[in-house]
DNA sequence: TATATAATTCTATATGTGACGAATTATAAA
DNA sequence: TTTATAATTCGTCACATATAGAATTATATA
């Protein structure tokens, strides 16, 4: 790997709200909407992050009418996303999120989202 | 690990100086006015620089008179250590820095500190 | 077609980071 | 003891980054 591509990864990692949102991906693609209530942030913050995370090769998009779900990518250097997620496995933070993704899984997508915009979460 | 561990961690290698000087110690200790030579930056820069490492439990240091050598700690998180050590092992900047190693580590010491302190590397 | 909405990009701002030189500390040598 | 020296800490500056809100884009629904 060059250098350039390694600082993106660290870079990328350097941040504990995108940690976050990657490794809220372990359990399966998620929308923006429900990252956004999980780190609660504003949404072009969130979107920001994810970006910049997508373009570390960390996790990808795809987009289904007018969500866009991100996952972790299939065939990403897969040493990187076993050191990250190795690392994280005692992290009393994602086994934290792990617990508030399945309420946020369950809750009402649509209502969710219209309280973040009015919120201004 | 912690978040905060982590995130220590990913900050510590997510500056491209920071990486090389870690890499250099691949090859076993070195005091810091060799890797001032091999970074070619300031003193100071290069003291910060390994004392950040060093708080992220990246490296080790030991002080041998008026020197201080910093190395690869024994007992690190290898996995972390591995994770490094691997996804730089086709990097062509490392790949330099090796060679250029070899010649500094060949030059005179005082002489090339000397030249450290007029010539404001 | 007009409106609502999910997400993004743009703009501004506050905080963090990397760099150097000067001053300081600790050790060795004259 | 005085001087030289290896490294650090401190002070400062330029630049990068995280954040929110406004404006924009693209898609679905009334």
């Amino acid at each position: 790997m060059e250098m350039k591509t390694f600082i993106a990864l660290t870079k990328a990692l350097s941040d504990s709200h995108r940690v976050r949102a990657f490794a809220a991906l372990r359990g399966g693609e998620l929308c923006v909407c429900k990252i956004i209530e999980l780190l609660k942030l504003a949404p072009s913050t969130v979107s920001k992050h994810m970006s910049l995370l997508k373009q570390a090769g960390l996790v990808d998009a795809r987009k289904e009418g007018r969500w866009i779900y991100y996952r972790l990518p299939a065939r990403a250097d897969s040493n990187t996303l076993k050191w990250v997620i190795g690392a994280l496995a005692a992290s009393p933070e994602i086994a934290e999120d792990d617990k508030r993704l399945k309420k946020i899984n369950r809750a009402d997508l649509s209502e969710m989202c219209k309280k973040q915009r009015n919120g201004k979460c």
